[in-house]
DNA sequence: ACAGTAATCCATAGATATTTGGAGGATGCA
DNA sequence: TGCATCCTCCAAATATCTATGGATTACTGT
Protein backbone atom coordinates (compact mmCIF):
# COMPACT_ATOMS: atom_id res chain seq x y z
CA UNK A 1 0.00 0.00 0.00
CA UNK A 2 2.40 2.57 1.05
CA UNK A 3 6.48 1.75 0.16
CA UNK A 4 7.82 3.47 -2.87
CA UNK A 5 6.00 6.39 -2.18
CA UNK A 6 6.29 6.79 1.70
CA UNK A 7 9.94 5.60 2.47
CA UNK A 8 10.77 9.42 0.76
CA UNK A 9 8.58 10.64 3.63
CA UNK A 10 9.65 8.30 6.14
CA UNK A 11 13.32 9.18 4.82
CA UNK A 12 12.10 12.98 5.39
CA UNK A 13 10.92 12.18 8.96
CA UNK A 14 14.24 10.61 9.86
CA UNK A 15 16.31 13.28 8.06
CA UNK A 16 14.64 16.28 9.64
CA UNK A 17 15.84 14.58 13.47
CA UNK A 18 18.66 13.99 12.23
CA UNK A 19 18.95 18.08 11.50
CA UNK A 20 18.44 18.37 15.05
CA UNK A 21 21.65 15.97 15.20
CA UNK A 22 23.67 17.73 13.63
CA UNK A 23 23.64 20.77 15.63
CA UNK A 24 25.03 18.51 18.24
CA UNK A 25 27.39 17.20 15.95
CA UNK A 26 30.44 19.93 16.62
CA UNK A 27 32.82 20.56 19.38
CA UNK A 28 32.24 24.14 19.18
CA UNK A 29 28.37 24.33 18.56
CA UNK A 30 28.48 22.08 21.97
CA UNK A 31 30.70 25.09 23.72
CA UNK A 32 27.98 27.58 22.73
CA UNK A 33 25.60 25.44 23.86
CA UNK A 34 27.05 24.87 26.95
CA UNK A 35 27.74 28.99 27.72
CA UNK A 36 24.29 29.31 26.32
CA UNK A 37 22.91 27.03 29.32
CA UNK A 38 24.22 30.08 31.59
CA UNK A 39 22.26 33.12 29.91
CA UNK A 40 21.97 34.98 26.57
CA UNK A 41 24.72 36.08 24.91
CA UNK A 42 25.97 38.45 21.89
CA UNK A 43 27.18 36.96 18.93
CA UNK A 44 30.62 38.79 20.14
CA UNK A 45 30.69 37.65 23.47
CA UNK A 46 29.67 34.13 22.40
CA UNK A 47 32.85 33.80 19.85
CA UNK A 48 35.05 35.45 22.46
CA UNK A 49 33.96 33.14 25.44
CA UNK A 50 34.66 29.78 22.85
CA UNK A 51 37.67 31.51 21.19
CA UNK A 52 36.16 31.61 17.60
CA UNK A 53 36.42 33.91 14.63
CA UNK A 54 33.05 35.99 14.91
CA UNK A 55 32.04 34.66 11.47
CA UNK A 56 32.58 31.09 12.14
CA UNK A 57 30.33 31.58 15.42
CA UNK A 58 27.81 33.30 13.66
CA UNK A 59 27.83 30.31 11.51
CA UNK A 60 27.15 27.97 14.22
CA UNK A 61 24.67 30.04 15.67
CA UNK A 62 23.28 29.72 12.37
CA UNK A 63 22.94 26.30 12.52
CA UNK A 64 21.63 25.80 16.30
CA UNK A 65 19.00 28.33 14.96
CA UNK A 66 18.85 25.79 12.28
CA UNK A 67 17.79 23.05 14.59
CA UNK A 68 15.49 25.09 16.98
CA UNK A 69 17.97 25.29 19.48
CA UNK A 70 18.41 28.87 19.91
CA UNK A 71 15.98 31.63 19.90
CA UNK A 72 17.33 35.66 19.35
CA UNK A 73 16.64 38.98 20.28
CA UNK A 74 17.76 42.35 19.11
CA UNK A 75 18.42 44.67 21.57
CA UNK A 76 19.64 47.90 19.46
CA UNK A 77 22.79 46.84 17.47
CA UNK A 78 23.72 43.65 18.67
CA UNK A 79 21.59 40.45 18.85
CA UNK A 80 21.06 38.35 22.05
CA UNK A 81 20.99 34.50 21.50
CA UNK A 82 19.58 32.48 24.13
CA UNK A 83 18.37 28.82 24.38
CA UNK A 84 14.89 28.53 23.11
CA UNK A 85 13.93 25.70 25.85
CA UNK A 86 14.68 24.07 28.75
CA UNK A 87 14.25 20.75 26.90
CA UNK A 88 17.06 21.93 25.06
CA UNK A 89 19.45 22.36 27.90
CA UNK A 90 18.13 18.68 28.83
CA UNK A 91 19.42 17.02 25.56
CA UNK A 92 22.86 18.51 26.08
CA UNK A 93 23.03 17.22 29.29
CA UNK A 94 21.83 14.26 28.34
CA UNK A 95 24.01 13.97 25.90
CA UNK A 96 27.54 14.32 28.02
CA UNK A 97 26.24 11.84 30.18
CA UNK A 98 25.44 9.10 28.17
CA UNK A 99 28.70 10.15 26.20
CA UNK A 100 30.15 9.80 29.44
CA UNK A 101 29.12 6.36 30.52
CA UNK A 102 29.46 4.73 27.20
CA UNK A 103 32.64 6.07 25.51
CA UNK A 104 35.85 5.95 26.77
CA UNK A 105 37.27 8.50 25.39
CA UNK A 106 34.97 11.28 27.25
CA UNK A 107 35.90 10.20 30.85
CA UNK A 108 40.09 10.23 29.41
CA UNK A 109 39.68 14.04 27.96
CA UNK A 110 37.69 14.75 31.14
CA UNK A 111 40.18 13.59 33.44
CA UNK A 112 42.84 15.46 30.97
CA UNK A 113 41.08 18.37 31.36
CA UNK A 114 40.30 18.65 35.10
CA UNK A 115 42.68 16.78 36.51
CA UNK A 116 42.17 13.33 37.98
CA UNK A 117 40.04 14.17 40.82
CA UNK A 118 39.87 12.38 44.06
CA UNK A 119 38.98 15.63 46.15
CA UNK A 120 35.87 15.18 47.85
CA UNK A 121 32.10 16.65 46.59
CA UNK A 122 28.90 18.14 48.02
CA UNK A 123 25.80 16.74 46.15
CA UNK A 124 22.61 19.38 46.24
CA UNK A 125 21.00 17.80 49.03
CA UNK A 126 24.39 18.10 50.91
CA UNK A 127 24.47 21.62 50.26
CA UNK A 128 20.97 22.25 50.57
CA UNK A 129 20.90 20.88 54.52
CA UNK A 130 24.14 22.90 55.20
CA UNK A 131 22.60 26.41 52.95
CA UNK A 132 19.67 25.37 55.85
CA UNK A 133 22.13 24.69 58.37
CA UNK A 134 23.67 28.18 58.35
CA UNK A 135 27.27 26.66 58.86
CA UNK A 136 28.59 27.46 54.80
CA UNK A 137 29.58 29.83 52.03
CA UNK A 138 28.40 29.21 48.61
CA UNK A 139 30.93 30.63 46.15
CA UNK A 140 29.89 30.80 42.46
CA UNK A 141 32.92 31.58 40.37
CA UNK A 142 31.88 31.97 36.75
CA UNK A 143 32.35 35.47 35.05
CA UNK A 144 29.75 38.37 36.48
CA UNK A 145 27.05 38.41 33.74
CA UNK A 146 26.46 34.39 34.27
CA UNK A 147 26.12 35.18 38.07
CA UNK A 148 23.46 38.24 37.13
CA UNK A 149 21.48 35.38 35.20
CA UNK A 150 20.54 33.33 37.17
CA UNK A 151 22.48 31.50 40.40
CA UNK A 152 22.51 29.71 44.23
CA UNK A 153 20.76 32.01 46.27
CA UNK A 154 22.98 33.50 48.85
CA UNK A 155 26.28 32.58 46.85
CA UNK A 156 28.54 34.79 46.48
CA UNK A 157 30.52 36.21 43.35
CA UNK A 158 33.81 36.25 43.00
CA UNK A 159 34.93 34.94 39.29
CA UNK A 160 38.19 32.77 39.67
CA UNK A 161 40.43 34.92 37.88
CA UNK A 162 40.01 37.53 40.63
CA UNK A 163 39.58 34.83 43.66
CA UNK A 164 43.17 35.72 44.43
CA UNK A 165 42.91 39.23 45.41
CA UNK A 166 39.51 38.79 46.51
CA UNK A 167 40.26 35.60 49.03
CA UNK A 168 39.72 38.23 52.00
CA UNK A 169 36.26 38.52 51.16
CA UNK A 170 35.51 35.30 52.09
CA UNK A 171 35.36 34.29 55.98
CA UNK A 172 38.15 32.16 56.99
CA UNK A 173 36.46 29.90 59.16
CA UNK A 174 33.71 28.57 57.52
CA UNK A 175 33.86 25.88 55.04
CA UNK A 176 33.77 26.81 51.61
CA UNK A 177 31.24 24.95 48.46
CA UNK A 178 32.40 25.94 44.72
CA UNK A 179 30.42 26.17 41.53
CA UNK A 180 30.32 26.97 38.23
CA UNK A 181 28.72 25.91 35.06
CA UNK A 182 28.33 22.00 35.45
CA UNK A 183 29.79 18.66 35.41
CA UNK A 184 32.77 19.83 33.35
CA UNK A 185 33.54 22.98 33.79
CA UNK A 186 36.82 24.13 35.26
CA UNK A 187 36.21 26.97 36.56
CA UNK A 188 35.41 25.34 40.51
CA UNK A 189 38.09 22.73 39.88
CA UNK A 190 40.51 25.88 39.93
CA UNK A 191 38.84 27.84 42.35
CA UNK A 192 38.82 24.83 45.04
CA UNK A 193 42.56 24.24 44.14
CA UNK A 194 43.78 28.18 44.91
CA UNK A 195 41.27 28.19 47.99
CA UNK A 196 43.14 24.84 49.25
CA UNK A 197 46.66 26.25 48.53
CA UNK A 198 45.50 29.47 50.53
CA UNK A 199 44.57 27.19 53.56
CA UNK A 200 41.19 27.50 52.97
CA UNK A 201 38.09 24.50 53.40
CA UNK A 202 36.89 24.45 50.21
CA UNK A 203 35.07 21.79 48.39
CA UNK A 204 33.58 21.68 44.86
CA UNK A 205 29.60 21.24 44.06
CA UNK A 206 29.72 18.06 42.27
CA UNK A 207 28.05 19.73 39.22
CA UNK A 208 26.89 23.15 38.47
CA UNK A 209 24.69 25.62 37.58
CA UNK A 210 23.23 23.79 34.31
CA UNK A 211 21.84 20.38 36.59
CA UNK A 212 21.55 22.97 39.48
CA UNK A 213 18.55 24.56 37.08
CA UNK A 214 17.82 21.25 35.54
CA UNK A 215 16.76 19.88 38.87
CA UNK A 216 14.39 22.59 39.49
CA UNK A 217 16.24 23.70 42.78
CA UNK A 218 15.76 27.37 43.69
CA UNK A 219 17.33 30.02 41.04
CA UNK A 220 17.65 33.51 42.00
CA UNK A 221 18.66 36.29 39.25
CA UNK A 222 20.23 39.83 39.58
CA UNK A 223 22.55 40.87 42.45
CA UNK A 224 20.61 40.17 45.20
CA UNK A 225 23.00 37.86 46.44
CA UNK B 1 47.46 29.85 34.45
CA UNK B 2 46.17 27.60 31.98
CA UNK B 3 45.04 28.45 28.37
CA UNK B 4 46.62 27.65 25.38
CA UNK B 5 47.48 24.67 27.14
CA UNK B 6 44.42 23.43 28.22
CA UNK B 7 41.93 25.22 25.27
CA UNK B 8 43.61 21.52 23.83
CA UNK B 9 42.17 19.36 26.41
CA UNK B 10 39.22 21.57 26.55
CA UNK B 11 38.63 21.16 22.46
CA UNK B 12 39.44 17.37 23.01
CA UNK B 13 36.11 16.97 25.75
CA UNK B 14 33.97 18.77 23.45
CA UNK B 15 35.25 16.65 20.78
CA UNK B 16 34.73 13.78 22.52
CA UNK B 17 31.00 15.13 23.54
CA UNK B 18 30.48 15.98 20.03
CA UNK B 19 31.39 12.55 18.95
CA UNK B 20 28.24 10.83 20.46
CA UNK B 21 26.68 13.77 19.10
CA UNK B 22 27.67 13.03 15.06
CA UNK B 23 26.06 9.30 15.76
CA UNK B 24 22.79 11.17 16.11
CA UNK B 25 23.56 12.96 13.17
CA UNK B 26 22.46 11.13 10.01
CA UNK B 27 18.91 10.02 9.37
CA UNK B 28 19.40 6.21 8.39
CA UNK B 29 21.42 5.62 12.08
CA UNK B 30 18.63 7.44 13.67
CA UNK B 31 16.36 4.61 11.57
CA UNK B 32 18.81 2.07 12.98
CA UNK B 33 18.40 3.47 16.64
CA UNK B 34 14.52 3.47 16.20
CA UNK B 35 15.15 -0.70 15.05
CA UNK B 36 17.67 -1.44 17.51
CA UNK B 37 15.31 0.19 20.44
CA UNK B 38 12.50 -2.82 19.80
CA UNK B 39 15.39 -5.19 20.38
CA UNK B 40 18.67 -6.68 19.15
CA UNK B 41 18.72 -7.83 15.30
CA UNK B 42 21.80 -8.62 13.16
CA UNK B 43 23.22 -6.46 10.57
CA UNK B 44 21.62 -8.28 8.07
CA UNK B 45 18.33 -7.83 9.27
CA UNK B 46 18.73 -4.45 10.56
CA UNK B 47 20.21 -3.44 6.87
CA UNK B 48 16.47 -4.87 5.24
CA UNK B 49 14.67 -3.22 7.72
CA UNK B 50 16.34 0.01 7.33
CA UNK B 51 16.53 -0.74 3.30
CA UNK B 52 20.58 -0.22 3.35
CA UNK B 53 22.82 -1.83 1.55
CA UNK B 54 24.61 -4.50 3.91
CA UNK B 55 28.06 -2.56 3.50
CA UNK B 56 26.47 0.61 4.31
CA UNK B 57 24.38 -0.80 7.56
CA UNK B 58 27.67 -1.96 8.67
CA UNK B 59 29.49 1.28 8.38
CA UNK B 60 26.77 3.14 10.19
CA UNK B 61 26.66 0.46 13.20
CA UNK B 62 30.48 0.96 13.41
CA UNK B 63 29.98 4.23 14.35
CA UNK B 64 26.94 3.69 16.40
CA UNK B 65 29.96 1.29 17.98
CA UNK B 66 31.99 4.18 18.37
CA UNK B 67 30.03 6.55 20.13
CA UNK B 68 29.08 3.78 22.45
CA UNK B 69 25.66 3.55 21.51
CA UNK B 70 25.41 -0.47 20.93
CA UNK B 71 26.90 -2.96 21.84
CA UNK B 72 26.71 -6.38 19.56
CA UNK B 73 27.25 -10.20 20.59
CA UNK B 74 27.98 -13.00 18.50
CA UNK B 75 26.39 -16.09 18.03
CA UNK B 76 27.68 -18.45 15.62
CA UNK B 77 28.26 -16.65 12.34
CA UNK B 78 25.98 -13.55 12.69
CA UNK B 79 26.37 -10.65 15.09
CA UNK B 80 23.57 -9.38 17.48
CA UNK B 81 23.38 -5.63 17.44
CA UNK B 82 21.52 -3.99 20.50
CA UNK B 83 21.26 -0.67 22.20
CA UNK B 84 24.17 -0.24 24.76
CA UNK B 85 21.70 1.02 27.70
CA UNK B 86 18.24 2.49 28.44
CA UNK B 87 19.70 5.66 28.19
CA UNK B 88 20.69 6.04 24.96
CA UNK B 89 17.26 4.82 24.06
CA UNK B 90 16.44 8.14 26.24
CA UNK B 91 18.71 10.09 24.06
CA UNK B 92 16.96 8.94 21.06
CA UNK B 93 13.29 10.07 22.37
CA UNK B 94 14.41 13.12 23.99
CA UNK B 95 16.20 14.21 20.36
CA UNK B 96 13.10 13.79 18.95
CA UNK B 97 11.04 15.25 21.06
CA UNK B 98 13.14 18.06 20.95
CA UNK B 99 13.11 18.13 17.54
CA UNK B 100 9.34 18.43 17.44
CA UNK B 101 9.12 20.84 19.47
CA UNK B 102 11.64 22.86 18.08
CA UNK B 103 11.79 22.43 14.65
CA UNK B 104 9.38 23.38 11.75
CA UNK B 105 10.22 21.17 9.56
CA UNK B 106 9.48 17.93 11.80
CA UNK B 107 5.45 18.31 12.34
CA UNK B 108 5.81 18.70 8.67
CA UNK B 109 7.73 16.15 7.87
CA UNK B 110 5.59 13.55 10.48
CA UNK B 111 2.41 14.72 9.11
CA UNK B 112 3.38 14.05 5.15
CA UNK B 113 4.29 10.22 6.56
CA UNK B 114 1.94 9.40 9.17
CA UNK B 115 -1.11 11.54 7.66
CA UNK B 116 -2.38 14.50 9.08
CA UNK B 117 -4.42 13.13 11.87
CA UNK B 118 -7.27 14.05 14.12
CA UNK B 119 -7.91 10.73 14.98
CA UNK B 120 -8.71 9.78 18.79
CA UNK B 121 -5.67 8.52 20.58
CA UNK B 122 -5.40 6.97 24.03
CA UNK B 123 -2.96 7.35 26.86
CA UNK B 124 -0.53 5.36 28.96
CA UNK B 125 -3.20 5.54 31.75
CA UNK B 126 -6.41 5.14 29.80
CA UNK B 127 -5.26 1.56 28.27
CA UNK B 128 -3.97 0.70 31.58
CA UNK B 129 -7.31 1.27 33.11
CA UNK B 130 -9.14 0.13 30.44
CA UNK B 131 -7.31 -3.43 30.71
CA UNK B 132 -8.36 -3.65 34.16
CA UNK B 133 -11.71 -2.97 33.48
CA UNK B 134 -11.54 -5.71 30.78
CA UNK B 135 -13.18 -3.82 28.14
CA UNK B 136 -10.66 -3.51 25.39
CA UNK B 137 -8.09 -5.68 22.85
CA UNK B 138 -4.40 -4.43 22.83
CA UNK B 139 -2.93 -5.09 19.37
CA UNK B 140 0.64 -5.31 18.62
CA UNK B 141 1.26 -4.24 15.03
CA UNK B 142 5.25 -4.91 14.87
CA UNK B 143 7.19 -7.59 13.29
CA UNK B 144 7.11 -11.04 15.38
CA UNK B 145 10.46 -10.89 16.45
CA UNK B 146 9.75 -7.28 17.66
CA UNK B 147 6.68 -8.82 20.08
CA UNK B 148 8.99 -11.62 21.21
CA UNK B 149 11.61 -9.12 22.03
CA UNK B 150 9.00 -7.01 24.29
CA UNK B 151 5.27 -6.20 24.34
CA UNK B 152 2.52 -4.98 26.64
CA UNK B 153 0.77 -7.36 29.05
CA UNK B 154 -1.89 -9.71 26.93
CA UNK B 155 -1.62 -7.83 23.61
CA UNK B 156 -2.27 -9.80 20.58
CA UNK B 157 0.09 -10.06 17.64
CA UNK B 158 -0.97 -9.22 14.49
CA UNK B 159 1.61 -7.70 12.00
CA UNK B 160 0.30 -4.92 9.85
CA UNK B 161 0.88 -7.28 6.73
CA UNK B 162 -1.09 -10.10 8.22
CA UNK B 163 -4.05 -7.90 9.42
CA UNK B 164 -6.52 -7.65 6.47
CA UNK B 165 -6.33 -12.26 6.47
CA UNK B 166 -6.28 -12.34 10.04
CA UNK B 167 -9.02 -9.62 11.02
CA UNK B 168 -11.15 -12.46 12.93
CA UNK B 169 -8.80 -13.45 14.76
CA UNK B 170 -10.32 -10.25 16.92
CA UNK B 171 -13.43 -10.28 18.69
CA UNK B 172 -16.07 -7.79 16.81
CA UNK B 173 -17.60 -6.32 19.23
CA UNK B 174 -14.55 -5.38 21.32
CA UNK B 175 -12.59 -2.11 20.83
CA UNK B 176 -9.13 -2.24 19.65
CA UNK B 177 -6.43 -0.30 20.95
CA UNK B 178 -3.04 -0.41 18.55
CA UNK B 179 0.34 0.07 18.86
CA UNK B 180 3.76 0.10 17.42
CA UNK B 181 7.34 0.99 17.69
CA UNK B 182 6.64 4.47 19.12
CA UNK B 183 4.98 7.88 18.63
CA UNK B 184 6.66 8.36 14.79
CA UNK B 185 6.25 4.75 13.64
CA UNK B 186 3.61 4.39 11.07
CA UNK B 187 2.15 0.97 11.98
CA UNK B 188 -0.27 1.79 13.88
CA UNK B 189 -1.57 4.52 11.76
CA UNK B 190 -2.06 1.94 8.95
CA UNK B 191 -3.27 -0.55 11.16
CA UNK B 192 -6.17 1.90 12.49
CA UNK B 193 -7.08 2.93 9.22
CA UNK B 194 -7.55 -0.56 8.10
CA UNK B 195 -9.59 -1.67 11.04
CA UNK B 196 -11.73 0.98 10.61
CA UNK B 197 -11.83 0.20 7.04
CA UNK B 198 -13.24 -3.09 7.50
CA UNK B 199 -16.25 -1.61 10.53
CA UNK B 200 -14.19 -2.13 13.36
CA UNK B 201 -13.53 0.53 16.11
CA UNK B 202 -9.80 1.31 16.64
CA UNK B 203 -7.92 3.67 18.43
CA UNK B 204 -4.11 4.35 18.26
CA UNK B 205 -2.11 4.11 21.44
CA UNK B 206 -0.60 8.16 21.42
CA UNK B 207 2.77 6.61 21.50
CA UNK B 208 4.76 3.36 21.92
CA UNK B 209 7.05 0.28 22.85
CA UNK B 210 9.70 2.78 23.05
CA UNK B 211 7.62 5.25 25.32
CA UNK B 212 6.06 2.63 27.33
CA UNK B 213 9.54 0.93 28.20
CA UNK B 214 11.24 3.96 29.04
CA UNK B 215 8.15 4.98 31.03
CA UNK B 216 8.84 1.96 33.15
CA UNK B 217 5.60 0.16 32.12
CA UNK B 218 5.02 -3.54 32.45
CA UNK B 219 6.40 -5.54 29.84
CA UNK B 220 6.54 -9.20 28.76
CA UNK B 221 8.74 -10.97 26.18
CA UNK B 222 7.76 -13.89 24.56
CA UNK B 223 5.06 -15.60 23.12
CA UNK B 224 2.82 -15.86 26.75
CA UNK B 225 1.15 -13.18 25.42
C1' DA C 1 23.06 61.77 5.13
C1' DC C 2 27.20 59.77 7.06
C1' DA C 3 30.13 57.10 9.83
C1' DG C 4 30.59 53.30 13.00
C1' DT C 5 29.42 48.90 15.14
C1' DA C 6 27.32 44.19 15.22
C1' DA C 7 26.09 40.49 12.79
C1' DT C 8 24.97 37.89 8.63
C1' DC C 9 25.75 36.44 3.83
C1' DC C 10 28.71 34.75 0.18
C1' DA C 11 32.39 32.26 -2.03
C1' DT C 12 35.96 29.05 -1.54
C1' DA C 13 39.48 26.01 0.03
C1' DG C 14 40.32 22.39 3.00
C1' DA C 15 38.68 18.72 5.92
C1' DT C 16 35.15 14.93 6.97
C1' DA C 17 31.36 11.82 5.94
C1' DT C 18 28.78 8.65 3.13
C1' DT C 19 28.18 5.09 -0.09
C1' DT C 20 29.63 1.22 -2.58
C1' DG C 21 32.19 -2.73 -4.72
C1' DG C 22 35.49 -5.90 -3.76
C1' DA C 23 38.81 -8.26 -0.65
C1' DG C 24 39.48 -10.51 3.72
C1' DG C 25 38.40 -12.66 8.42
C1' DA C 26 35.55 -15.60 11.42
C1' DT C 27 32.44 -19.26 12.10
C1' DG C 28 29.75 -23.48 11.01
C1' DC C 29 28.92 -27.55 8.41
C1' DA C 30 29.68 -31.35 5.16
C1' DT D 1 39.81 -29.53 4.40
C1' DG D 2 36.77 -26.99 1.62
C1' DC D 3 32.83 -24.24 1.04
C1' DA D 4 29.10 -21.12 2.28
C1' DT D 5 27.48 -17.43 5.16
C1' DC D 6 27.74 -13.28 7.73
C1' DC D 7 30.09 -9.43 8.62
C1' DT D 8 34.03 -6.10 8.63
C1' DC D 9 37.82 -3.69 6.40
C1' DC D 10 39.75 -1.13 2.53
C1' DA D 11 39.83 2.20 -1.19
C1' DA D 12 37.84 5.62 -4.12
C1' DA D 13 34.21 8.67 -5.73
C1' DT D 14 30.83 11.78 -4.24
C1' DA D 15 28.64 14.67 -1.14
C1' DT D 16 28.60 17.52 2.93
C1' DC D 17 30.65 20.41 6.62
C1' DT D 18 33.89 23.87 8.57
C1' DA D 19 36.58 27.97 8.73
C1' DT D 20 37.59 32.37 7.07
C1' DG D 21 38.17 36.86 4.44
C1' DG D 22 35.56 40.20 2.26
C1' DA D 23 31.08 42.22 1.04
C1' DT D 24 26.48 43.38 2.69
C1' DT D 25 22.65 44.45 5.86
C1' DA D 26 20.65 46.49 10.10
C1' DC D 27 20.72 49.64 13.32
C1' DT D 28 22.54 53.91 16.27
C1' DG D 29 24.20 58.37 16.96
C1' DT D 30 25.88 62.68 15.11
Amino acid sequence: MRNAGTSGTKAALYDAFAASGKALASGKRLELLDLLAQGERTVDALAKAAGLNLTTASAHLQTLKQAGFVATRREGVRIHYRLAGDDVAQLFALLRKVADRHQAAVPAARDAYLGEDGAAEVTHEELLARIDAGNVVVLDVRPPEEYLAGHIPGAVCIPVAELTDRIGELPEDTEVVVYCRGEYCALAYDAVRLLTDHGRRAVRLDDGMLEWRLADLPVRAGTTA
